[in-house]
DNA sequence: ACCTGAACACCGTTCAAGT
DNA sequence: ACCTGAACACCGTTCAAGT
């Protein structure tokens, strides 16, 4: 009945096994957890998780890469703190705000939540890669759906809003904003680049190419999010 | 003026940069780009994009991994042509079908891109990368922005349109497909994890545990997409 | 002219030896 | 009891030597 060794790190049963506090440590050990993740999450930000070495987090923490393992197993269990780190960092509401309606609360929620994201684009492919199930993913989950059942929404679409909102914001923001999106200073040369196509063949894109980019990502966003929010308008009792 | 030479694999400069059909390689090489393409996508499928090994993939091929280097400039691009070889699988009609209102028609298209990506799970973290610009993404991109022109939308909400159903297919597809997502298996496992909680600090959580987890793939994704639908019936003309 | 064995630099990970 | 230098196996990539 141990605890599944080879658990998936970032999967429900791996973060159901990681203790709240790891007791196993005593004393004041010179790297902390806390500082190995705020630090690893520095370096992503700056150099992306691909790029980022083991080695290179060990030196600027003044460590060695073995030191790293007797504080996580692997590299990918270092990366599921990183993305929890920053869910950590979307500030989501305790109690359904006064004066505002639910639709205007679930889209300063989505609106916060895509913020924090577009501050930490090298991090989208790992929330992306997994249902957030970590401590501040949990929180986070947890209060959203208290703010929607707060305003009336039933069990079972409260769920179903969530998970579409949720997919929408980081659908939207790793296409826009993720490592190979296209950089701002990129965008006329994707422009040029549908321009340049045969118009015979891709009348419809050609025609397009000025919709298709350029377009103040803001207001792409919030117009798919204006979408969905129509559509559970509807569908609300 | 010679072409880029650090264009980002997958990026539009790259694929305007990349010959058609190369026309350096005479007579019949013993790899072409296709059956490497094509057993990187075999491999893929089985291992993963992390997994998939170039030595793995020369001895598939029986060759070396230097001959990779001959017809690929490294291991990203030969995934963007993976990921471009996976979207010319999905069926997109050539012209407005008969007897279909514009709902009927882009609800089946979102579903056939989605049913494609559902077969290939391990490519999703490549396709949510990056704007999908190589030939097959260009060609999806057209025959779709045509036929929302086709069924009268404005440009502009075409091409708004089109972002925002991809935007949801993708990030609705890695999400709950993609490598990390619970395997079909696990999904029990996902729920007793939330039911576990403590109902004192996860109320709303443990009370939605079971809608949460469990729901039948094909109708959440139909649900989400609906909404969208919805939203663009309001905003239609 | 095209292919490739063998090497190179470097990665994640491990462990025996330090303090 | 805790930390870590140094090594290990293996990766993506390169190039000189083959045919």
């Amino acid at each position: 009945m141990t605890p599944e060794p080879s658990a998936v790190p970032g999967s429900p049963a791996w973060w159901a096994s990681q203790a709240p506090a790891p007791a196993y440590r005593r004393g004041r050990p010179p790297v902390d957890v806390g500082r190995i993740v705020d630090m690893a999450l520095k370096l992503v930000d700056e150099v992306g998780v691909q790029a980022l070495t083991l080695r290179m987090l060990a030196d600027a923490l003044d460590s060695g890469t073995a030191t790293l393992y007797r504080h996580f197993a692997g590299k990918d269990e270092l990366l599921a703190h990183v993305a929890d780190r920053v869910l950590g960092e979307v500030p989501v509401p305790t109690e359904v705000p006064d004066g505002l309606s639910w639709r205007e609360a679930v889209e300063r929620g989505a609106d916060a939540f895509y913020r924090t994201v577009r501050r930490h684009p090298n991090v989208l492919p790992l929330l992306v890669a997994q249902v957030p199930v970590g401590p501040h993913g949990l929180v986070n989950r947890e209060r959203t759906l208290s703010l929607l059942l707060g305003y009336g929404f039933p069990v079972e679409l409260a769920a179903r809003a969530l998970t579409a909102i949720g997919h929408y914001v980081i659908g939207f923001a790793i296409q826009q904003h993720g490592p190979g999106a296209p950089r701002p200073e990129d965008e006329v040369l994707l422009r040029d680049y549908y321009r340049s196509l045969d118009p015979a063949t891709y009348p419809a894109t050609t025609a397009a190419a000025d919709d298709l980019t350029g377009v103040p990502l803001e207001e792409e966003f919030r117009f798919g999010l204006g979408l969905v929010l129509d559509g559970l308008e509807k569908a609300r009792p």
